[in-house]
DNA sequence: ACTCGGATCCTAGCACCGCTAGACAATCAA
DNA sequence: TTGATTGTCTAGCGGTGCTAGGATCCGAGT
């Protein structure tokens, strides 16, 4: 039994060092460059090994999106947890979410912009994305507005910010007004 | 000197094909189906004549989003130059955005998901994409509000577009509030 | 009218991609 | 110790974007 155990606990350590491993590729030289032989070089093991873990590098990038979207639930949650007063949550909440887009840009491409084939708004969705989505709510709700629903004006606020942060970082959007934007966001959006 | 004339209206009769058979393809299979292959077949020429308009499959992309941005700003003015009063100019403005993101995805991919080359938000930015812009600020201008940029406020508005339209697009928003989403954004963002 | 030279196009091939079949080695059970 | 099972690797398939180099065509100049 012990030697079953023992494999088993191996085989997710070399799990997660996949997944691990692809985000380190990613952020570091961009998703076109993590191939499957590259990725499979670094962990030292070959090719086929990668696909006893995992369907397809699709699912690989599904991993790394899960991974991200629990760091950016937390991440969050601290922003918004420390912040006094409903509008300084907001604000708090949409910098921290720009924030980590900004820093992760691999986590967010793997998970938003990329195939990870993972489902959304919908009742197999991960645990992670539904939780991530709550995070967001948790702070939201309160600054809704009377007779609209707190899910309808999450889905708005968040989707505006998944605008601004993809437009920006495709260099869609001028620089010098990044501030700007978010204070303009939070104090029409919200009804404080 | 006819001869050469009418080989260069040859060869940009070719160019135009080329663009529009990329497009036809990728609004019918998606663009991951769009290969230098397959487009050289479709358009009963071999490979290597692509590389003599364009100098690769970025730079294909890149020509789809031009003309498709051209197309969505005579769109979006045709839409709000016949709406009455500010409001019903923005929300037919909305509309009009999201409907053509809707009904032209893989123009919308080009433009905005996918790598065509392109430069945003600066001096060198082709004509068509600054023209896009300008046709947003048009009639996102008067409801921008006193002492708010128009600049500011129409990136704002319009990433706040760009989320909704790609993250419906991507199953990530629930479906029957899609109408609500767009009255929510205008009565909030828009000062009337 | 005929050849010459340049423009034009295609065949063939490069290095790389995601993914997999099948041979081989290591490990465990009897 | 043997046999079976599990694990891993080598090699390869069909695809990708892109390009070198040879063939072919066609207008220009004698």
């Amino acid at each position: 039994m012990s030697v079953q155990e023992r494999k088993a606990r191996e085989r997710a350590v070399r799990e997660r060092l996949i997944v691990a491993t692809a985000r380190e590729l990613a952020e570091q030289q961009g998703w076109d460059a993590v191939t499957t032989r590259r990725l499979a070089e670094r962990i030292e093991y070959s090719q086929p090994v990668l696909y006893s873990h995992f369907r397809g590098k699709r699912e690989i990038i599904g991993a790394v999106a899960l991974e991200g979207a629990a760091e950016m639930a937390a991440a969050v949650r601290a922003a918004t947890s420390v912040a006094d007063g409903p509008r300084a949550r907001v604000v708090a909440l949409a910098r921290a979410y720009l924030d980590f887009a900004a820093r992760n840009p691999a986590v967010y491409d793997a998970l938003f912009q990329l195939d990870g084939g993972l489902a959304y708004a919908q009742e197999d969705t991960p645990e992670p994305l539904k939780d991530a989505f709550a995070a967001l709510m948790e702070s939201l709700a309160e600054v809704a507005g009377d007779g609209v629903e707190p899910g309808l004006f999450t889905e708005v606020f968040w989707a505006s910010l998944h605008g601004i942060a993809t437009l920006t970082r495709a260099g869609r959007l001028l620089p010098e007004y990044a501030e700007q934007r978010v204070e303009l966001l939070v104090d029409r959006l919200a009804v404080l």
